[in-house]
DNA sequence: CTTGAGTCTGTAGCGACTACAGACGGTAGA
DNA sequence: TCTACCGTCTGTAGTCGCTACAGACTCAAG
């Protein structure tokens, strides 16, 4: 299949198609003679754990160390998991900060009172130490 | 004041200072005889806005907005409220798909079992149509 | 007088793409 | 057969918000 039809396959923009493989994430494919790229089924499903592990807020270190695992069948599946739970623990600390920051937002914008900038109260509170 | 002087009493680098200025956010100070920035309490109280400001979230594009507000302090407040309101709907949405993804990460964690790579649930997952 | 810390400018790097420019390939309708 | 138009190619630069240098300077303390 050529690029096009990968990246469609995949929910991927063609540019990034291409730029996984720069990065070493995906391999490159053999050449058609007008030097087009011409994928396989095994770039489809490689695509589609880069995607998958993508969607699930991965980095690309990240995909790149569970595609070398993935490629490891022997190995204990510890290091997967591993990485995995390292990035929940990433994610939940996200979460935590933004709901911080949710609360702070709720609260600054419910003490607007829609009047002038000069006695904005989101101003205010934006800009502690105002006393003009 | 000069300028690491600023960035500690604002928990800001000296570098990110620097940065801000050349952003355009954080207005070139007076230089001393030996070209050092020197600052006055007006950029204290700027700079510490635009850290409040970054701290719950908002974009250097949002804080420009929101300084040239602060600075016109005629104007009603609602444009303030429609920077603040529209961040906290990227907040919102931000919390969102991190619990999903959260959801998801601690269902595939949850179902690993220590064996090995070739049947680690997580890599099953992660790419779905394995076969071999 | 020397040492060390602070400051200066300018530039390049990060992550994960995205968006071009400019050239070439392939195909379907007139 | 021509032509229009899409797809593909390479290479480079832009995004955001810093951060990290390199190499030169200044300043204060001992």
């Amino acid at each position: 299949m050529k690029i096009g039809e990968l990246a469609r396959a995949t929910a991927t923009k063609v540019e990034t198609v291409r730029f996984y493989e720069r990065a070493g994430l995906l391999p490159p494919p053999d050449r058609t003679d007008a030097n087009y790229r011409s994928y396989g089924p095994e770039h489809l499903q490689r695509l589609s754990f880069i995607r998958r592990s993508r969607d699930l807020g991965f980095s690309l270190d990240a995909v790149r160390d569970l595609l070398a695992l993935a490629d490891d069948r022997g190995k204990p599946c510890d290091a997967v998991d591993a990485i995995a739970s390292g990035h929940l623990a990433e994610v939940e600390r996200k979460i935590a900060d933004l709901t911080a920051m949710r609360g702070e937002l709720r609260r600054v914008i419910g003490s607007c009172r829609h009047n002038t900038v000069a006695d904005c109260k989101i101003i205010e509170t934006l800009g502690p130490r105002r006393d003009a």
